[in-house]
DNA sequence: CTTGACCCTAGAGCTGACTCTATGCTTTAG
DNA sequence: CTAAAGCATAGAGTCAGCTCTAGGGTCAAG
């Protein structure tokens, strides 16, 4: 029982743009479909499991090259798991030096703040631009 | 002892590249500088300090419009202060969202790498893609 | 006088993931 | 039959913040 599905179909399916699906074949995520003798592209429903699966490892941080050797290797008739397996620990990493940074740009933040609250009415001094933003460790870390 | 600088000399005092002092100056985040005969920039020495506030304001997490806006504010001989403390905590609740966000990802690799660890062998399913990259509670906060 | 470092402009290219446009054909409901 | 909705293509535009190119002019040292 498995309906074929026009474009618009498939991506209402999906949850996105019929754009998006010819974008992701372009991309090589979709393989090309069968086409009616007018030319529209015709799905069958797996199509909407793949574009699922795509939001799914989107989700998590992958990019679509990413995601798109990690169809490959489905395709190919490989497991994809060893694959995954190390691109999620390389997204742990990267996501945990992501918090860091983040978690060292709300210091600094709330620093700002407290240098403002405590100077309620700062002088209006001429070297400085803004006497609030004033920070030193973010700057060396820096790519 | 205001020293005369061209772009090269500004750029190299301040860490960035000249095509950026060119770039911020069409973005409006650098005011025109005189020019020489030949048409050559000639920077005072204070545009290295506000090279070093932009710099340090995007370390902060602030888009280059809303460094122009400040930059304007000065220009304009208000201060700055009450905008920066308004975006300053509209950035701190960004990054507190952005936090959160990065941290449940987290949480989800943290899962899928988990389940990879119990099945070290998983089944090749026809339906799956991939049985380690199955999650629920990212697709629902997506934008 | 030549070399090399520096400067100029206008504009294109980069990243990533779409998003949309113009123009025109196809399908379906009434 | 007609009108609306849907589909096709190629290609441009979006966001941010640069980054670089092509093709040229300027300037100081040797």
């Amino acid at each position: 029982m498995k309906r074929a599905l026009f474009i618009g179909a498939a991506a209402r399916a999906a949850g996105v743009s019929i754009h998006t699906l010819r974008y992701y074949e372009r991309r090589g995520l979709l393989s090309a479909p069968q086409r009616t003798p007018a030319g529209y592209r015709v799905y069958e429903a797996a199509v909407v499991d793949r574009l699922r699966f795509i939001q799914q490892a989107q989700a998590l941080g992958f990019t679509l090259a990413e995601i798109k050797e990690i169809l490959r290797l489905k395709f190919s008739g490989r497991s994809p798991c060893d694959c995954v397996r190390r691109r999620l620990r390389a997204r742990l990493v990267a996501l945990e030096a992501e918090l860091k940074r983040l978690r060292s740009i709300r210091r600094e933040i709330r620093a700002c703040l407290d240098r403002a609250r405590r100077l309620p009415r700062l002088p209006h001094t001429a070297s400085a631009i803004c006497p609030i933003i004033e920070i030193q460790s973010l700057l060396a870390k820096q790519r």
